[in-house]
DNA sequence: GGCGTTCCGTGCGCTGGCGTACATACGGCG
DNA sequence: CGCCGTATGTACGCCAGCGCACGGAACGCC
């Protein structure tokens, strides 16, 4: 896809004034992130954060009896560990990476000390984190509402909006677990959009493709977080937007 | 309950050091905020930002068809518009006065200069902010995996930390529409309750009776929530309480 | 090419909560 | 004191998803 990695993939950090991108640039370390690696563990102090490129990593929060439910996921757009410069250091969820990839490191008081003098970068960290608010209530309010199949296609389609390919790697174990859902209905969701021709899979590979129709029958859930994201993070704002980063996805539909 | 009213019933406020506190005084108004009152509208910009006192606003969702969720509970331990600092001046939320009550509302341009100037009100907002995703996050995963009878509970439970009384003027179909539920999945819960002698229930006056047997019985979400403020938000930090402030229940358990 | 592991499909019974509709009871108001 | 709106209890059928368990199929390793 991108012949060398280069820290603009990220869409946070591709979006931040040269300045400050030049700032942070010499402190930025890219790193493999292998599938189901816990960035962080419930409670843990964060001691950096990640800016994902081409990896996706699922924030989960894990019950007493093992069932697991999948509270936001984070990827290109934007930056796990948040914690670090809301001042609570850590979280109650875990973070697991979902699809294997690349993320740029950045030690965590380097970034708390840019943060805490103002300017675009708290600007739109703030943004950022208000995005994935809004797909954390999302996730309640679809959890309540909306059945397997429903809830398959907005992560189905979360997920691909984060990668630059149509292909995921991911078991249908693993996604209940994400879901919170029974394999079982995973399964039979899956079975129904392959036969409708949605999407393939096969031992773990899942192949969009017809995303139109998979938009068709999502749930509003999906647009609402998606236009949400376009709101806050889109070049609307005084930040900066390059060339390079791929915005594709981003004006597919009217803002709000 | 209080002879009169002041800012100071307000944890946030409360939390305030002197100086701060002095300067926020002049501009904070005193509001009535009446049962089911609009606090803000989906994608209304916020003007205002409301510091409840002895009312309680709940953040939901209402969905194209009608059908709605609680995404968080606000009361006396945070403050109403969070989007306005963190910059995206509206939600895809709607927040609606639960418990009728008091508020000090002041006006948003002014908490964001102040926000934006950093210091605690900064530090203390954003530390809010981060128990109320804690808070939002547990809902996701309570919605996907509890039993109406523990959401209950816990909706219970949270209402009741932000009010100084162990009754609460809540129908059973609002308790239903907040919590996303068939009106009768309430009844049944509540019913049980009652068998039970934890609660007292009598159109639409909710009495708890016996809060221990209340916490043993409630899913494990609503002890993972009120931990997580307390932590984030108790006198640990380089903020300041005052006497005056209702700290009450905030040393029941001890911090993880 | 045999073997084990991983991944996917299926079956069956069960229960919680939905949808809808109706019945009752309380309490305020005239 | 009677009426009516509101709040609560109850009924019945229905279905999605759970829990458990097993069969089969593809892949990788040796």
């Amino acid at each position: 896809m991108f012949a060398v990695h280069t820290p603009m993939q990220n869409h946070l950090l591709a979006a931040l004034p040269a300045v400050d991108y030049e700032r942070l640039l010499p402190h930025l370390a890219l790193e493999p992130l292998p599938l189901g690696w816990g960035v962080y563990e419930v409670g843990d102090a964060q001691g950096d954060v990640f800016f994902p490129t081409t990896s996706i990593v699922s924030l989960l929060y894990v019950m007493k009896d093992g069932s697991s439910a999948q509270i936001a996921i984070v990827g290109n757009e934007g930056v796990v560990g948040i914690a670090l410069f809301m001042g609570g250091e850590s979280t109650r969820s875990r973070a697991v990476v979902q699809c294997a990839g690349y993320a740029y490191r950045l030690e965590g008081s380097l970034l708390k000390g840019v943060f805490e003098r103002g300017g675009p970068l708290q600007y739109l960290l703030l943004r950022y984190t208000q995005a994935l608010i809004t797909q954390m209530a999302q996730t309640a309010v679809c959890n309540r509402h909306h059945s397997v199949e429903q809830q398959l296609c907005r992560w189905l389609l979360l997920s691909l909006d984060r990668l630059a390919s149509n292909e995921l790697t991911m078991t249908q174990e693993l996604i209940a677990n994400m879901l919170g859902v029974h394999r079982k209905g995973v399964t039979e969701a899956a079975g129904k959009l392959q036969a409708a021709g949605l999407i393939h899979y096969h031992r773990g590979k899942i192949t969009v493709l017809d995303r139109p129709k998979l938009e068709a029958q999502v749930c509003e859930c999906y647009a609402v977080v998606k236009r949400e994201y376009d709101r806050l993070l889109s070049g609307k704002t005084e930040t900066v937007f390059t060339d390079a980063t791929p915005l594709t996805e981003r004006a597919t539909e009217p803002a709000v």
